[in-house]
DNA sequence: GTGAAAGCGCTAACAG
DNA sequence: CTGTTAGCGCTTTCAC
């Protein structure tokens, strides 16, 4: 057509307001695609949920999609109100890692349709999506690996909640135990008493009524940092004493004296297989309606075995 | 008026629907307000920026905004693309860790009149508003109290960058040393390297060469951490006589043996007073163009002296 | 093939 | 003070 000349005006303009870009509001309004990813973790400053975080980041970076992290809390009420912020926001998928109470509220935004991956824990009875590690064997082997270095009166310290992935490790602690005849020693805290003086007082009054204890299991990252703090502050010499193997890894296990053993979740295993997942629903949205079977999957944990439980 | 009937219906209507939710989108494509303020740091899972983006996101969600984290990565190309990104998506407002060599693009959308506060490092002749602590000062006070301690042969491993608040550090240190006499000793690495083997090679380097060493000064977190680690693996009797500190805190410094002293940047300030700055710009805008000034705040860090700098 | 028109879901301005 | 209408900036459809 004869129109170069309009054309050409046509890219002069542009040329002119060279900074023109398309509103991508209006572009998502129309389409109904935001290109963004929700990744709600229980507190974005705790050490495996940052750096998976920023895997998980990358990866979709990568792929167009932008991701906004958030911290539920682990509260009922937070998840729900912030699953239905991102909703009215149309958010294209959501990987979440749920509180206790909302079953209710991730079953209903499944049967909406929209990509939705679980991870860290998940509902039993409820068929989704979702990403774990096998944490009761993990706990498991780390629990046996203690005792087949000679340590007799180990101790579990573990937060009292019912979510899959510290029962199962409590479970996998007590087989371990039970196998070879040994005596569990629990310490069930309340959930986020480890920053309070409370907690910490609890944690003394553990070690001091099992005096005989030998070694301790932590059943997660920040119950560590607590409960080394604690035994530093009353017993420096028994840091040193103890055997010592905790769940999640840290770069600050390895320079520690001793330095300190560790169950170590996939990290790049469990944010890749996320977003594989992610970016598979994000793709089927627009085919036709498969029966799409949902992806369960199990990742095992390693074990990185340092000075904390040498045999002694 | 007589049309209670018809409000009748609606409400049941609204009732029937009883999950509507206005769409957000829509609505801020009409009045041109997301509630969404960009949070862009170097690397969200570096623990300073985890533990800020939490507060930030805090004091963010009680005010009725949400908050998008992002890692640049310290990246000219990646910090400009970000910020055409959200500057598309129309978010209100930007807090922002900015690389080196992003002037331009940053006075640009200062002068866009989009809410902008930068924190961590700013650029000296751009009249932005700017959170930072008082690096200079901050570096000097520590390598001080070193000196003070009884150290005289004290090391500086920092990175090579032209970042206002690294080489404020930089200038701290000096400073000091030059007070007491003291013959400076610096290690300057390449950005990035501290997680590859030649990092690694040249801090083992640099203690080889400069054996005469009693005390080490790591500019920051990451550095720290990977400067423990190589001293562990060459010579872990070092890491008890060799006076330590660090700029950055972390928790797990509390509970090393022995304990690391460190220059801790005070986070609940730094996140408080980015978000006064953020919402006075956000309440502001509907207002009559009084002509702002920008904020420029400079706060002091704290030194947490440990058992790692204690005089011998 | 190109160009005009409709409409995503909301809010602001306007008329009754 | 309520009810209608225009339009935010884009994409998709439809007519040509």
């Amino acid at each position: 057509m004869g129109i170069s000349e309009e054309v050409t005006r046509k890219i002069l303009d542009h040329a002119a307001k060279i900074n023109y870009t398309p509103n991508q509001l209006a572009q998502s309004l129309r389409t109904g695609k935001t290109n963004i990813i929700v990744f709600m973790v229980e507190d974005i400053s705790n050490h495996f949920f940052a750096k998976l975080a920023r895997i998980i980041e990358v990866i979709a970076y990568e792929k167009g999609y932008k991701v906004i992290f958030c911290s539920n809390e682990n509260d009922d009420k937070k998840t729900v109100e912030l699953i239905h912020l991102f909703r009215d926001r149309k958010v294209d998928g959501y990987i979440i890692i749920p509180s206790a109470g909302v079953k209710e509220e991730i079953s209903l935004l499944r049967d909406s349709k929209i990509p939705l991956v679980l991870f860290d824990r998940y509902f039993p009875d409820l068929d989704t999506n979702y990403v774990i590690i096998d944490n009761r064997n993990a706990a498991y082997k780390a629990t046996r690996h203690v005792t087949e270095n000679g340590f007799r009166n180990i101790g579990f310290v573990t937060i009292d909640v019912q979510q899959t992935q510290m029962q199962d490790r409590m479970k996998g602690y007590l087989e371990a135990m039970e196998e070879k005849g040994l005596e569990p020693h629990m310490l069930l805290l309340p959930y986020r008493s480890y920053k309070t003086p409370e907690g910490r007082k609890a944690i003394a009054a553990f070690f001091q009524q099992n005096s005989a204890l030998d070694a301790v299991f932590f059943s997660t990252n920040y119950l560590t940092l607590t409960g080394l703090s604690v035994i530093k502050e009353n017993d420096p010499e028994k840091l040193r004493e103890l055997g010592i193997i905790t769940f999640d890894d840290n770069d600050f296990f390895s320079i520690q004296t001793p330095s300190i053993s560790a169950v170590a979740q996939p990290l790049e295993a469990i944010g890749t297989r996320l977003m594989e997942i992610m970016l598979e629903l994000l793709g089927e949205k627009g085919e036709k309606e498969a029966p799409q079977e949902t992806h369960q999957v199990i990742l095992e944990a390693s074990l990185e075995v340092r000075e904390s439980t040498r045999a002694r």
